[in-house]
DNA sequence: GTCAACAGTAGAGTATAGTCTATGGTAGAC
DNA sequence: GTCTACCATAGACTATACTCTACTGTTGAC
């Protein structure tokens, strides 16, 4: 598919896919035989670009996120490290939770006391 | 105290504590009798920086902030407005919770299946 | 009385994450 | 063949949230 279907495909903006392509976070791949320098994208850039809406909407800075791809679908870690990282990027996530329950809990008690 | 002290105790810069004061989180007030013009703050600016800093982790913007300190200590809204005020945000921080937990979920599946 | 450490204001600079503009080259319907 | 909608690159612009610099005045120890 071209970029305008991946865009409609993931809810992102043609400039926002461009944007996240100078990161690497997705790559599309040219025609040789075509005489035109338009990129094509396959299902996994679908995968990849939802993977980085879900990570960014959780607090993933795009340096995070490059990493998790890398860590996800890449090959520049051993399986080992990869479980690293995700382990690490879990509990990121334990301690944002945690956070998250003591704010909620902060303002319900402001709330009784109201 | 003075802004240095406040700094010390909320740990946050002096930089950040006047950036904040132009939103109007803190307030210091003037001593008249005093031929300097320093701010002085209480420990309710104490609190109100760290609850800035505790909503600010759990990712609300400033304006957000604003608003939350409003409906925790200003009088520009009524009670009823008040707990309106803080039970959205108790929505948004469940919704984001759930998020969190997706995510962590989708990357505890990931680490299983490499 | 002078020097470091602190106070104040105003405004410039930085990082992150987009978002938009300018420009120019395809593709396909009519 | 031309019109609209699309593709590409490069770079300018924006918003948010700081962070720092420049400059000046104050305080308190020595």
């Amino acid at each position: 598919m071209l970029i305008n279907e991946l865009a409609k495909r993931t809810g992102l903006s043609v400039h926002t896919i461009r944007f996240y392509e100078r990161y690497g976070f997705v790559k599309g791949t040219r025609n040789e035989t075509a005489r035109n320098n338009y990129f094509h994208y396959d299902e996994e850039a679908v995968r990849r670009l939802e993977l980085v809406a879900d990570a960014k909407s959780v607090g993933f800075t795009l340096q995070e996120i490059a990493e998790l791809l890398d860590a996800w679908y890449g090959n520049t870690y051993t399986k080992s490290q990869k479980r690293q990282i995700m382990l690490g990027k879990i509990l990121v996530l334990d301690a944002r939770i945690k956070e998250l329950r003591d704010m909620k809990r902060q303002l319900q008690k402001c709330m009784e006391e109201l």
